[in-house]
DNA sequence: CATACTACCGACCGACCGGTAGGGTACCGA
DNA sequence: TCGGTACCCTACCGGTCGGTCGGTAGTATG
């Protein structure tokens, strides 16, 4: 399995094995949660014994942290960098849209679901510093929203309620989508898209009055 | 502490013995998660030791299972069976999320956020029996927005997307909100109801395009 | 006073937990 | 040829896990 790597010819994957190792560990905390998953069975589908394993990694709890700061690059090189750019707000906060609910359902970035699930898992300034980078995102969307208010392209609502809900309505995603259900993810792209920009009230009608 | 209970006079707690058991338990899960949670914990808590507490409950999974269905039991009492009599449709809706989001910030109603959390922590046949009483819940969001849908009140979105919605910007909140943080309860149902039916784009004039 | 039942406990079970000590092997540049 | 280093092992540590056993104190009934 893990032995098809040689390291014959040279330089080859010295460094791929701690990311190996990492994406295992993801797949397998993933499925069966931290505190349900055991060294022994992440050493033993990474080809290891729980010593060797140890070689790699200094505790199980920074394996996490590890996995989580992982997770929070891919997140941050294929969707935050991507949006940070784009000019238009709306634009902006829609592709954002898209780019993070196909980050989660698409590729087996298991990484971010363990980030979305294990909110309360670490402690002390472990929790401090992933936090911190969380709140950049949030901050990120907060901005976003009083921006397009600001140039007029949504209405006035509250940009911390509105971040919360669109990262709510992102995010729970990973708790009931399954990739072979009714729902594709082009389908879900568009119509999140579609349900919480659009709004659910009517456009070309006076409507009567609202408590 | 759980001594405070006499019963000289008669018959007076036996059956409410259980139900303190489940709020323990229910309470220290939320807390640290169920594998995090150890029996001798929630034992020591209740004031008995391991093997008394093993005279209440069948199994650790089984108190799992019976938190979830107290949890169930209360949720459909104050949430489901309260708005299901509302004969409009959008009421229905706006009502229900306020009632839902007040469910998860106010009365510290742990066995909700067990729910919410330990989605795929249950196995087999009473994970099923969980998922169906969950289920009855996302029908009756399905099929009141595909009502308010055809009485005209809400524009034609995608039942099932708006479904997922509103359930994952109502359930997120308990992975956000403090009580004592900068948003208020009152506030926050006020301001999702605002986002989620007012919707972002602004309503009196015309918008150039959309992608 | 005997019976029966609920509630509870001390002691214990085998398995497993996260983590470590120390040794072995294969490959590296000097 | 000689370390040095990376990698991985066997064996083991103290502790805890979920769960069970036989037993007992208290109460209620007859």
């Amino acid at each position: 399995m893990s032995q098809a790597v040689r390291r014959k010819g040279g330089v080859e994957l010295p460094p791929n094995r701690y990311r190996e190792i990492l994406e295992i560990a993801a797949r397998m905390i993933c499925e069966k949660g931290y505190e349900g998953t055991s060294i022994q069975q992440i050493a033993h589908a990474c080809g290891l014994t729980k010593a060797g394993l140890y070689h790699h990694i200094r505790s199980k709890e920074h394996l996490l942290v590890e996995i989580m700061h992982y997770g929070m690059d891919i997140f941050e090189e294929r969707v935050l960098s991507q949006v940070e750019p784009i000019t238009d707000p709306l634009e902006r906060l829609r592709t954002c849209m898209a780019k993070n609910i196909l980050m989660v359902t698409r590729d087996r970035t298991k990484e971010i679901t363990i980030i979305l699930h294990e909110h309360a898992t670490l402690t002390g300034e472990e929790l401090d510093r992933i936090n911190t980078r969380k709140k950049r995102y949030v901050r990120f969307l907060e901005r976003t929203f009083s921006e397009a208010i600001a140039t007029g392209q949504i209405r006035r609502v509250d940009p911390k309620v509105a971040t919360f809900a669109f990262l709510g309505a992102v995010n729970w995603i990973y708790k009931w989508f399954q990739p072979d259900g009714h729902v594709s993810d082009e389908q879900l792209v568009r119509g999140m898209q579609d349900v919480f920009f659009g709004g659910l009230e009517p456009r070309s009608s006076a409507k009567p009055e609202a408590s």
